[in-house]
RNA sequence: GGGCAGGUAGCUCAGUUGGUACGAGCGUCCGCCUGAAAAGUGGAAGGUCGGCGGUUCGACCCCGCCCCUGCCCA
């Protein structure tokens, strides 16, 4: 039997990188990282990402792998990671995923296919979007795939994007609705931090308070001069942008500070409720002394059952 | 003690020269989500319109008194 797959998941700031780093010791394991803004070489403070020092000698992987210049894409990162979980397998080592982007944790874990993308399509296509607008496209994709426009609202300019280049470069039809909760792999154990709203929220200005007094503004200001504005995906980050925005002289530095919690906070009930919904997800509580005991039990019973 | 401004959704504020609050942004809650996902997007729930009394067929909008906040004068 190859060794289990363990994915710790949860909202920003309940914990996860420290019971990943516990549960990799426990189970002789190496990290797989699952946040798609850890991908970036020299975005550190503000994403939260471990030192060195706080592996405690668990292997990490997948961390610094982008330049803030390049787009990060959830069908490379599915390739990418996979590969790793089975180099790690077939070490016998124990693949300790974790991170908070829902849909990057769905894309290696569940039986999802992107199908191709186009840059040339694509480019096209956003062009039409600024200048038509989203309803026009959202009427020529009901024209070309009914079911894909009827599950997607007609304002939401990028899915109708994206929709109408499948349709394009595939001649099939866009399946707009996600893939059911299955496995890809055997053997797979998502662990979800349980914490109430209240206490994240608290949690979160907490760590913005702490990434200011680290220097993040000044981490922002040599992206920035690395080319972070120029990246697609990069300079979107959560704090990133709003330091962006303030470097720019759009805005005061405490208001980007104040911006960066409640945006995060935001964020954090979107991945709340996402990781909610999935159904195989083991729940152990944020502060339960006995948290790591019981995600290691899961695993246990998890990987003998499956 | 006197004057001025203001007290409308959890917060910041619109609003009707009297006819059932048309509110907005933020927040909260719920939902969607396949190559930008720390992104994008839809919806819902919230208001005795500071209190009491009066005028009126009818007041959040008019009158009186009171309370609270801010500024000014003494």
């Amino acid at each position: 039997m190859p060794p289990p797959i363990v994915a710790v998941v949860g909202p920003t700031a309940a914990g996860k990188s420290e019971l990943a780093i516990a549960l990799a010791l426990r189970l002789g394991g190496e990290a797989v990282n699952t946040d798609s803004m850890q991908l970036y070489r020299g975005m550190d403070i503000g994403t939260a990402k471990l030192s060195e020092e706080e592996w405690q000698g668990v292997p990490h992987h997948l961390l610094d792998v982008l330049e803030v210049t390049e787009p990060a894409t959830v069908a490379e990162f599915q390739g990418s990671a996979r590969g790793v979980i089975e180099d790690c397998r077939s070490r016998g080592v124990v693949p300790v995923l974790v991170g908070g982007s829902a849909l990057y944790v769905r894309a290696v874990l569940d039986r999802f296919e992107f199908p191709g993308t186009d840059p040339v399509v694509r480019t096209r296509l956003e062009g039409e979007l600024a200048e038509a607008g989203a309803e026009v496209l959202h009427r020529r994709l009901a024209a070309v795939d009914p079911e894909a426009a009827a599950r997607i609202i007609p304002t939401n300019g990028r899915r109708v994007v994206r929709a109408l280049e499948v349709v394009e470069i595939t001649g099939r039809p866009f399946s707009a609705s996600l893939p059911e909760h299955e496995f890809f792999f055997d053997h797979t154990q998502l662990v979800g931090i349980d914490i109430p709203r209240p206490v994240l929220d608290e949690r979160i200005a907490a760590r913005v308070e702490r990434m200011w007094e680290a220097g993040f503004v000044e981490e922002v200001r040599r992206l920035a001069a690395a080319g972070l504005r120029e990246g697609r995906t990069a300079h979107r980050a959560l704090g990133y942008r709003q330091v962006l925005s303030y470097l720019d002289g759009e805005i005061g530095e405490e208001q980007a500070k104040q911006d960066t919690i409640s945006a995060t906070r935001r964020f954090a009930r979107r991945q709340d409720s996402w990781f909610r919904k999935d159904p195989r997800i083991g729940w152990v509580g944020w502060d339960d002394p006995d948290r790591v005991e019981r995600a290691l039990e899961m695993v246990r019973a998890g990987a003998a059952g499956t």
